[in-house]
DNA sequence: GTCTATACCTAGATAGAC
DNA sequence: GTCTATCTAGGTATAGAC
């Protein structure tokens, strides 16, 4: 048989990366087949290598863009240091949820990534880390927040917040936005911070 | 040539066990082969089929048994919340660091089990945590936590403290217990804890 | 109890027709 | 741009010698 249509290339290139971001989240990376992604795409396996030299940069790449937009969505950090760390934690909140997938590959898939793009990588989650513990350590300063090892409380609220993707349920009882308000609460209360003891 | 040397199914046994759990925590289930395990061990891959009838098994063991020591080595709970707190708190962190590579592939590969391999991982770990959420709902009870979604409140802090796993190196500025204690303040602070306010 | 040998299958990736 | 067909490598699991 022919080719099914015509050709494709602006419309399926996207496709490709879709569906591999969809059967990486849920299968894992060295779980699925390059056939398995084709099928999801409607070509066969060969027309995959269209678009992607190999399995690994189809990885690579969805996971370096992922990082990349996540840094350039980040909110400008606000001068108070209370209204950064909720405008951070808003952020980080409704963007794991809406990009579920994304954000799923990223955390699980670091050990499927050749040393080269495990750096790349790796760096970007830094100037993430980064950002939170620069807020934190001005709220430190301030005398807002608690004093505390700073790095080890930035990476202790990542994984408290990054969390929100393992049990929530779309449909469940909660918003978004309610969940984010939740988390905001417990976030302010981690870093013991200041004013507004029991009123959140 | 023959077998190496004589019978060795009590020893054999154990380290395929050991070296599938360090092999899925580095590489992932699905990217580990059978053949590698056997190099590991020191045998051909067909004799890893004395020690377990396929792959998805030896994964299913390596979880199930991890989590029932994991509930297993649970300290009790303390009747005072703040001292019971401190204890899960304790017991978890102290455990994923001594545990690292189960408790990686229990907390990874949870997507590699078969369905009613994943029911019965499941089971156990939702009796873990709801060891945790009892302790955090007499804690509000009596008024010593901060009223909260006694669930989420549950779920964010598991996700905080396992995340020690990610960043944590042996031979780091920290030792064990003192990754605990900092832990230990975050948890409290988390959970609003009501009394001794600025000194933990 | 472990080995060697191998059956059988499916993987990633490429070549050439259309 | 996509298909079909195919190459080569390596996967899980089994059979039978020792």
């Amino acid at each position: 048989m022919a080719r099914k249509s015509g050709s494709h290339a602006q419309i399926t290139g996207p496709k490709v990366l879709k569906a591999a971001e969809r059967l990486f989240a849920r299968h894992g990376f060295a779980a699925v087949t390059m056939r398995q992604i084709a099928a999801e795409v409607g070509v066969q396996a060969g027309a995959l290598y269209l678009y992607t030299p190999d399995k690994q940069s189809l990885l690579a790449d969805l996971m370096i863009t992922h990082l990349r937009e996540l840094l350039a969505a980040l909110p400008p950090a606000d001068p108070d240091p209370l209204a950064a760390l909720e405008g951070f934690v808003r952020f980080h909140i409704l963007h794991h949820l809406s990009r579920r997938d994304a954000v799923f590959v990223a955390y699980m898939e670091l050990r499927s990534l050749s040393p080269g793009n495990f750096a790349a990588v790796e760096a970007l989650r830094h100037a993430y880390e980064d950002h939170l513990e620069a807020i934190l350590q001005r709220g430190m300063a301030a005398g807002v927040f608690r004093p505390r090892d700073s790095r080890l409380a930035t990476l202790a609220l990542i994984a408290m917040l990054t969390g929100v993707t393992t049990w929530y349920r779309e449909g469940g009882r909660l918003l978004p936005e309610a969940v984010a308000e939740q988390y905001i609460a417990l976030a302010r209360d981690t870093l013991g911070a200041l004013p507004d003891r029991g009123t959140s």
